[in-house]
DNA sequence: ATGTCAGGTTCGTCAAGTGAACCCAGGAGT
DNA sequence: ACTCCTGGGTTCACTTGACGAACCTGACAT
């Protein structure tokens, strides 16, 4: 299939995928960050729209904010105490394919009746989509259109 | 940020990307389909790849054949007994731009150095990754750019 | 019949997730 | 000054899941 790499051949401690999921792998993580891009910011919101036990959010949110991918930041709401919320960061933004991906792939596979959720351009209104393509332009289908390399030689 | 959706209002329940997540989101999930995008098949493969606990491969293995993520296919090579493999199917090869989403990310932020693997697409070699585009071919920018509407109103 | 080996299962232990209860700081009301 | 409320947590007892080592099983090969 994919196996332009000898498969046992390169340093799979040093995979990118695993390293990923050592960072938004855990439960829960990657539900955060789902309302994270909708717009959540405050921990009783978070609670209260995932009903997640408060004792996880609050390690899952301390996780995040120590990897970089929320940040916490102080605001005073006019007439309230000072409270802090949480914001994605550029390197939080960034996991927004990851999120549309698991997100088009339920949409296909799991959806009792059309998708629960659409994703428009904001700009022209168009359906939007996650496209695999090489620099060239071409469109590629799938597994088999791509061959892997290893960057570094071993050494 | 994406918030064209009324933030409480829809409904979570039945959101595309907690379902892909109860599906694929367990412990090793992904790392076990990592190595099958990289044509592992076989029980003792994935183990010594992965080293990931027997009763675990077992056990992700199984759920992932009951999602119809990967096919338990009997086999015989020439002078050996019958034996059986696990094989993408296309609901699991479907998964393929999740992986790549997670791959891309740390490759962009966990990397100490150049990326580990690189995907090139098989036609012409040039670099392949992700893009989300609108239906009318604008690339678009990132979660800012995208609003989401409920498919369904309520009821 | 005996051994080997892929492909598991079982078991005791330890880490992680869970919900309920509790805590604490800062205003607001009195 | 003192009490109440509320957001944002922590603590605790319990259950679930992950872990590694040991063990089992059903082909075949000898």
């Amino acid at each position: 299939m994919l196996g332009g790499v000898s498969e046992a051949s390169w340093d799979r401690s040093r995979c990118s995928v695993a390293g990923t999921l050592g960072v938004v792998g855990e439960k829960w993580s990657l539900l955060v960050l789902r309302e994270a891009f909708f717009g959540v910011r405050r921990f009783a919101d978070f609670q209260r729209l995932l009903r997640i036990p408060k004792a996880v959010l609050s390690d899952r949110l301390a996780t995040l904010v120590e990897q970089g991918i929320l940040a916490r930041v102080p605001y005073q709401a006019e007439g309230e105490r000072q409270r802090h919320e949480y914001r994605l960061t550029t390197k939080g933004r960034d996991l927004y394919p990851t999120l549309v991906a698991l997100m088009q792939w339920g949409d296909t596979y799991l959806a009792d009746g059309p998708a629960p959720l659409e994703l428009r351009h904001q700009d022209c209104g168009a359906p939007v989509h996650l496209e695999l393509r090489c620099e060239a332009g071409h469109a590629v289908e799938g597994p088999r259109a791509v061959r892997p390399v290893r960057a570094t030689p071993v050494g």
